[in-house]
DNA sequence: CCCAGTTAGTCAAACGTTAGAACGGAGGTG
DNA sequence: CACCTCCGTTCTAACGTTTGACTAACTGGG
């Protein structure tokens, strides 16, 4: 194939319904009935197929505009997240870009990182009819935002996160999750396991922290609350953290960190610090991603369905009427990933 | 403020362009002139104050799918990338993210790994009229998806990528950054230095070879066909290139790398082979990334201006007619970030 | 043979916006 | 005072689809 010298030809006038209409010699209304596949249409199996050859020989596809404009549907589902370099999005993005595929819906994704005005702007962005409803994905979403979500009219439902009071959401057993982790530290012999934790204001790393002390617990053990620290998610968090854990009075054997991203500064920050990962401390993280496998020493973790998640998130928003309420656990299920970064725990004090 | 109870109240039927002609009492060809800053409009002060009093008073927002109808054009411009989890594409997406809203336009990412057909797929989703240009970031364009994409009268760019033959891309300087790294290891005095290169297919692959290329003949060393390995940009890959090179006859010094993303798999590999970094192999990188400060150790990497390039491609798709070429070398600053990952080379041979 | 009911379509009115053309009045010019 | 020009606006016809209402031709039953 030789390439056209430009970035496209010469603009050649779209063809539109009435173009294949002609050409198939009959009303458009039955081409747009076709197209649709209307179930309340009669027609006849040579006209259909008159029809059908029309569509394939003009090579018609829909103007999404005037589609949107009269049904009122934009074929286009958003997605807002905090920042695109987060791995864990990416998979949340994935699994709503296939659902919303496999609906003939559009994905369209936006970040708080580019506008300068978070939500907000991208919320006008979108104006009335760009998206047919929005997913929420993590972060934290001011009351102003929220108020001008609702003003818009528009379906939304927060993914991996629960809002604050209502209930439109879907997210996964992070509790779970975080107990799997616990609880594979705990098999291997540890008893003093602290726990590098989310934000605040983070619903998902609440659920982790609940996950942490009920499997300590189970297990007959005290929760100390020296031994945990409150993160970001992200590497530079993980790395404060250690230094806070290593400079407290009984320093852990065993570390479930409540994010990989975190853990990636965890596993570094003890480096730096002569720690040697799993034989003086392991470490598990909560989320596991193709680099996992690739740090040093490759990492433990709990794998969560996140893509789906992200697939499961879309396909509810598309299918239930935004005045209901969606409080779903998805339940795919989540496994521990053992890799090199857990072991037990050194049997006794011993110098470096 | 209080959470209304579902994802959005009843839906109130939308303002339009009529309702606020009529509380202003002018025609809505005035407001929508008003509302889009026609030049050409005539009109007095007090007209337009009631206008624009009661376009916030009835809190208008144009309709999209309307407008694009009329206006036959989108104001959204997609990208497509290979994969959302490739974090040099995070930073690509939001230099994107950001030019595009600056232009008041929406911007839409689809990747090749939802759907199963590539880019054919995406293509079709995009239907005709759902976005006003393309950007192409990476990954390969077969050569039917490059007809359907001509067929379509869009206009295209290829972003971090050449085209086969034609002109219609924005790229970096990659060959500037890859002397930039080969330099900063020869003047530590390294002289065996190995290339762990992209995949054959990828135009960035080639540009950043020929850069090790330059580097090494500019300061007099010939380069030694058996140094460079053929990786895939993923940390697999990294992995299978230190095997071969460790296994070869004579093995380097010091490793220039040319995605950060296949030195995650290097550097795991050295340490799983016992080679000690940067004592006994330096490694330097292509594209620097927040990840890059906490693996162990803290990586040297080249940083390449990622979000300008997503930025300017969007502004050229958008100003630059369809049938016009393009050609462009985003010249922002390209820096050599020096971690701890590199260091002169061991002064003599030394058992470990 | 007439009416009811189906079949296989056609007709036309929206959806909300834009942009070119038209238009009534005021002010200036010959 | 007739004519032209500018100003400030209004009118109107699209843009391409969808969808409810309508119809013309058949078919079959009484």
């Amino acid at each position: 194939m030789t390439q056209s010298t430009g970035g496209g030809r010469a603009r050649t006038r779209r063809v539109t319904l009435a173009d294949v209409a002609r050409r198939a010699g009959v009303d458009k209304a039955v081409v747009s009935r076709v197209v649709n596949d209307d179930p309340m249409l009669n027609i006849r199996p040579e006209t259909r197929a008159r029809v059908t050859a029309a569509l394939k020989e003009l090579d018609y596809r829909p103007n999404v505009a005037a589609r949107s404009l009269r049904t009122a549907r934009a074929g286009t589902v958003g997605l807002f997240i905090p920042d695109f370099a987060n791995p864990v999005y990416a998979e949340i993005i994935t699994g709503a870009e296939s659902a919303a595929a496999e609906r003939g819906c559009a994905l369209m994704v936006g970040s708080s990182t580019a506008g300068r005005g978070g939500a907000q702007s991208y919320l006008d962005l979108l104006g009335q009819g760009r998206v047919d409803g929005l997913l929420l994905a993590g972060g934290t979403i001011t009351d102003e935002e929220q108020a001008t979500l609702a003003d818009r009219g528009l379906p939304w439902l927060f993914v991996n996160r629960r809002g604050p009071g209502a209930g439109r959401h879907v997210v996964l057993d992070d509790e779970l999750g975080a107990r799997l982790a616990v609880r594979h530290l705990l098999d291997l012999g540890h008893r003093r396991i602290a726990h590098v934790g989310g934000p605040a204001g983070a619903d998902t790393a609440h659920r982790r922290r609940d996950g942490y002390a009920t499997a300590l617990r189970s297990a007959g053990l005290e929760e100390d609350p020296r031994l945990v620290v409150q993160g970001s998610y992200g590497p530079g968090s993980g790395v404060q953290a250690v230094q806070k854990l290593l400079d407290g009075p009984e320093p852990p054997t065993a570390l479930f960190v409540a994010n990989v991203t975190s853990a990636i500064g965890v596993l570094s920050a003890l480096r730096a610090r002569g720690v040697s990962v799993p034989d003086e401390m392991s470490v598990v993280a909560v989320h596991d991603l193709p680099l996992a496998e690739h740090l040093i020493p490759p990492l433990t973790t709990v794998r969560m369905p996140l893509r789906a998640l992200g697939a499961r998130a879309t396909r509810l928003l598309l299918s239930v009427p935004a005045d209901q309420l969606v409080e779903e656990v998805v339940r795919e299920p989540i496994e521990l990933v053992v890799r090199q970064s857990t072991a037990g725990p050194r049997q006794g004090p011993r110098t470096l």
